[in-house]
This record gives C-alpha cells, structure tokens and sequence, in this order.
DNA sequence: GACGGGATTTGCT
DNA sequence: GCAAATCCCGTCC
C-alpha cells in the first residue's frame, strides 16, 4: 500500500456537530487537521495550520451588519463553507461555525501541503522550482491556500458533509502541537479580539508579526 | 530584510 | 466613492 492510500484511509471526516459551536472554539481544533478537496483526479490535502475566528458581534466580521447578498452563506448552519473575494483578486475560504442565524465563520489563513502539491505549485503559477523551493511559500496565507487547492467563489456554501471538500482527521497527523494566539491580520477593526490561532514553529503560517 | 506601491472587483455608505 | 479577512515585485538599504 503507498503513502497515498494510507492517508486516505486513516481520514476520518468531521462530524457535523464539530461545527454547531462558536468559531473561536472550532478555529482552535481545526488546527492539525486535514483539509481535502477532490477536484477531478488530484487529491488536493493540507494540514490546517493557521485559522482566524469571526463572529457576528465582531466589527472586522463580514457579519456584523447583518445578512447581505454577500455574507448569507455565514448565517446557515455550521458545516458548509463561505468563499469570498478579497482586494478585487483573491478568493478566501472560511468554515462557517455556529447555529443557523448566527454570522460565524473560521478563515483558513494557511496550510501544510500534504498531497496534490505538485499541482498546488502550479495553480499558484510556480514552475520548473525544485520541491523545496516550490513549497517555500506555496500556502501560507489565505489567498494563496485557495489558489493552491483551486478553491474559489463557486464552491460558496458547499456541505462539508460532502465528497468534494471536507475537512478530517489523520491518525498520521495526531502529534502534540503548540498553538499560538494573536490579533488578527490585515484588519482595521476588532484588533483588540486575539482571535487568530496557528501552530508554533510551523513554516506554513503567515510570515507577519 | 524592510518598506512601498500596484493589481483589480465587489459591496456598502 | 472608497475600503477591503491579499499578494507580489521592486527598490533601498
């Protein structure tokens, strides 16, 4: 059996009720699990290592001012996700947390690729780079991580329940981690709330502060 | 390494 | 209008 098969089975997705809670509490148990999007033949995996919160009594949150064209897939029940677009260019994917009518969502800030990686590096445009430099950089910031797994807007509100994208856990990545905490990045406000948590010592999170 | 600007679209005031 | 949950590339140490 090869490494690939053996990842596969030793995944084990998340049940539905992990979501149904606040998003700080999933955000800080997404840390080391698997992230999958099957997109044809690539089996595009990644370890989740840096996450931010947003809640809806939370001004830096999408959902502070209520439902909108935009926002709605935050308010649905947790489980699915919400893919939005930043800076006119970048699309950010978020796992939606809490009951339905609550506006909560944890954004997937970074990731440790394990599988599809080839593919990852070109889909971030990257070519002819040796693995070790193809990997420097290649999911380690929100944007980057959907252009790397070719998440983008029209999986907007996908069940995680699902086949195409959902989210596990590995008995191949159960290790003891350290897990940091901050503000959260590239906000005006709601800086005050130290809602954003990654793994320490951890190449794959975002390089500020 | 640090800093600064440009790309580019959407949503809300 | 303008700010935005970003990234990349250039310049100048």
């Amino acid at each position: 059996m090869d490494q690939f098969t053996t990842l596969k089975q030793s995944l084990r997705k998340l049940p539905a009720d992990f979501y149904i809670r606040k998003a700080t509490a999933v955000a800080k148990d997404l840390l080391g699990k698997i992230i999958v999007h099957q997109a044809g033949k690539v089996f595009y995996s990644g370890m989740i290592t840096e996450v931010e919160a947003y809640r809806q009594n939370d001004e830096a949150s999408h959902s502070y001012r209520g439902i909108s064209k935009r926002n709605r897939v935050m308010f649905q029940e947790g489980g699915v996700i919400y893919v939005y677009l930043i800076y006119g260019m970048y699309d950010c994917m978020n796992v939606v947390t809490g009951c339905e009518g609550t506006g909560e969502a944890v954004l997937i800030r970074s990731i440790e690729p394990v599988t599809g990686i080839k593919q990852m590096a070109a889909n971030r445009g990257l070519k002819n780079l040796s693995m070790d430099s193809a990997l420097r950089g290649l999911t380690d910031g929100p944007g980057k991580v959907c252009q790397a797994m070719k998440v983008n807007r029209k999986h907007n509100g996908l069940n995680l329940m699902g086949e195409k994208i959902f989210i596990a856990e590995s008995g191949l990545f159960s290790g003891r981690m350290k897990i940091g905490r901050s503000e959260r990045i590239g906000i005006r406000k709601g800086t005050h709330l130290e809602w954003r948590y990654f793994i320490r010592d951890n190449q794959f999170v975002s390089k500020h502060k």
